[in-house]
DNA sequence: GACAAATGATACTATTATGGTATCATTTAA
DNA sequence: TTAAATGATACCATAATAGTATCATTTGTC
């Protein structure tokens, strides 16, 4: 088992390379050439921090990538998101089944409060604290 | 994202149930019917926790299960190594490539401190603390 | 205006992990 | 002897992850 995955980690690197760049823009192919992450791989991972506001982009000669977002503010719970899709510990597989305990499951308790613990520290990394 | 899986969820659900038993022998069938999980799907379960020592089968009529360890030293996190394997944050992906950071990576190490909390408290978690 | 260099959109494939089924062999109490 | 249990094992289905490929669009530069 894994919490972060493949495309979390390389979003994380090409984030903080990003960040330490004194350019404005940094392309696709420069992040390929740095992190030796496979060219289309990088460009969708790219793509998908573009969508979701953590990058902005410039289309055409000289393009490339800044943050849209200070480093400090760009949180490795957001990356998560989006790359890993919604973050939960146990979706109490047996809630449409007879779960014995139902409401009162203490099971269910005590991954909450594990999970709630894991999310705070999540959202107290940044890429600002990862450089 | 999901950290505990199905068969870690279901294992722990039938440990809790067998615990709670006076009897000392709980057949799978019962499980099966008082769980509501597919049958073919508990048995693989509740051999694979045979193997590993967690519950200790008889064979034979009125054969069936019961713990081999006191409930209270059956740990989540062991249940969890059984069913999803090696449990790690992030196997540091960029190991064999270029790895500019080399073996000062802050992000590990972050990480890495995520991960002992995490496992810290999921070892706490035992079944006798979910009954 | 043409062109090259960049990203956007999108659709497809491959691999692995998870979830689940099926079947035959073996043991054992009645 | 037989029925009721688990052991071993091999197989299939689905979903998530990892990755590839291609064409469309934008834009600076000659």
């Amino acid at each position: 088992m894994k919490l972060i995955t493949r495309n979390t980690d390389y979003a994380l690197r090409a984030l903080c390379y990003i960040a330490k760049q004194d350019k404005s823009k940094v392309s696709a192919e420069e992040l390929v050439n740095k992190l030796g992450v496979p060219q289309p791989f990088m460009r969708k991972i790219l793509q998908l921090l573009s969508k979701n506001k953590v990058l902005e982009s410039s289309k055409g000669q000289n393009g490339g990538f800044k943050l849209r977002i200070p480093a400090g503010k760009i949180y490795l719970f957001k990356i998560m998101r989006i790359f890993q899709g919604e973050v939960v510990l146990n979706a109490c597989f047996l809630k449409k089944n007879i779960c014995p305990n139902k409401g009162k499951c203490v099971l269910r308790d005590k991954i909450k409060s594990i999970e709630n613990d894991v999310f705070r520290q999540l959202k107290a990394i940044n890429i600002a604290s990862l450089l």
